[in-house]
DNA sequence: CAGTGGTCTAGACCACGGA
DNA sequence: CCGTGGTCTAGACCACTGG
């Protein structure tokens, strides 16, 4: 006998679904009568579970031909903008993979044990051909060590895409800090700045179903010709 | 003869009688049914539209009491947090209030005609009694003049109610730009940094109802203890 | 054309708040 | 206690998609 109200528990199932791959991204879910037969309810009960997953970002409907899985990480998850306003894709260039201890911050962010590996990952990213973008990633070994051999040439600039393509995982959700920073001579070397230019940084963390934190993602960006813009709309 | 939903236009002449002040913030509006009544529509129509006012932040549902007006501005609005995760209110000093001709920018941002000026108010910002935020406020002089004659002490630190409490003009949106930036020798002075090191610009428009753009402020902010983080959650 | 989601109705019962 | 919003049902008709 649970209080909670019946549209809450069928999302919660039908997230426990999507979780376990029972349907691909792109793939069609069963139409609302259906799930409504399956979950004895009304069609309008589970129309509302399907309306918050829509709200949420993990099923998309279309009129006429049903309700699909959304192929996650959209881009429009990137959210730098030229100055006119125009979004730029960016390019990447991997400069090195490799496998450390994770940070206390990296622990705590991906939520590791003690003595947990990281495979950590560096790169430039550039806008208009002109590298703006500084960027660290660290992602827990456990979940993802077969990218620990590859070869940095061999890593697409789509990150999210391939991790859910390849390993299953699907990014659903993020959360991001910013603060200023100052360029260290890494960075002025790559972003061809000086020491200590002003620079934005974004501390990004990715998140799977169940809020599972998948990524840990640093990138400090040249902002001279750029903004951040949040998806407050 | 219309072929858009109904919600849709209930919603729209909600937003209206907002708009023209006929409920005031923390008023009650009428309960579903009789809006129903009203609209002649169903409950379950008029339902929607509240739905989506709530979800904008316009109205506030409260179980067995009533639909509310959402007395604006939040905070919640305030988006900086101390690196443990905790949040403090600002206190503000307010350096000078002036009137100028816009500047390019603000009158792109605010939406003003060639010639027009603005109230322009500078001020620093305190977080745990350091200060952490220069910040300027452009105003456009034509809804807000009687702001122009204020002693800087009389400003209250909480301006967005002050907008709507004096003139009122509710806050009800707004759209942030982030940038690092470097300070200049005034920001430093005022800030107790050197000159040059990193800040975080955050560039907030601030609008009504009907996206009328209100105000427009700059914050330049030291985020050596603190990180800024969206509401995307 | 059949099947889908999008809108809308007119009821029902419950949980909560305030008088 | 009554009136409110919160949930849920079982229908209806429409607009759109695809074969």
């Amino acid at each position: 006998m649970s209080k909670r109200p019946l549209y809450e528990e069928i999302k919660e199932t039908l997230i426990a679904r999507l979780a376990s791959d029972q349907w691909r991204p792109g793939e069609l879910l069963p139409s609302e009568l259906k799930l409504a037969e399956t979950f004895e309810v009304s069609q309008g009960t589970v129309r509302r579970a399907l309306d918050e997953l829509v709200s949420q970002g993990l099923l998309a409907r279309h009129q006429g031909r049903g309700t699909a899985v959304t192929k996650h990480t959209p881009f429009g998850f990137f959210h730098l903008f030229r100055d006119d306003g125009a979004r730029e894709l960016p390019e990447s260039k991997t400069l090195r993979i490799s496998v450390n201890a994770a940070s206390r911050s990296e622990r705590d962010a991906l939520e590791l044990g003690p003595a947990k590996k990281v495979i950590r990952i560096t790169r430039v990213r550039y806008l208009n051909l002109e590298p703006k973008i500084f960027e660290t990633i660290a992602l827990p070994k456990e979940l993802f060590s077969p990218i620990a051999k590859l070869d940095a040439r061999d890593l697409p600039n789509t990150v999210y895409n391939f991790y859910e393509r390849e390993f299953g995982i699907p990014v659903v959700g993020k959360r991001e800090r910013l603060r200023a920073c100052s360029a260290s001579q890494m960075e002025s070397r790559y972003l061809a700045v000086d020491v200590g230019t002003s620079l934005l940084e974004i501390e990004c963390l990715a998140y799977s179903h169940r809020r599972q934190p998948i990524e840990l993602r640093i990138s400090r960006c040249l902002t001279d010709e750029h903004y951040y813009c949040n998806p407050t709309d």
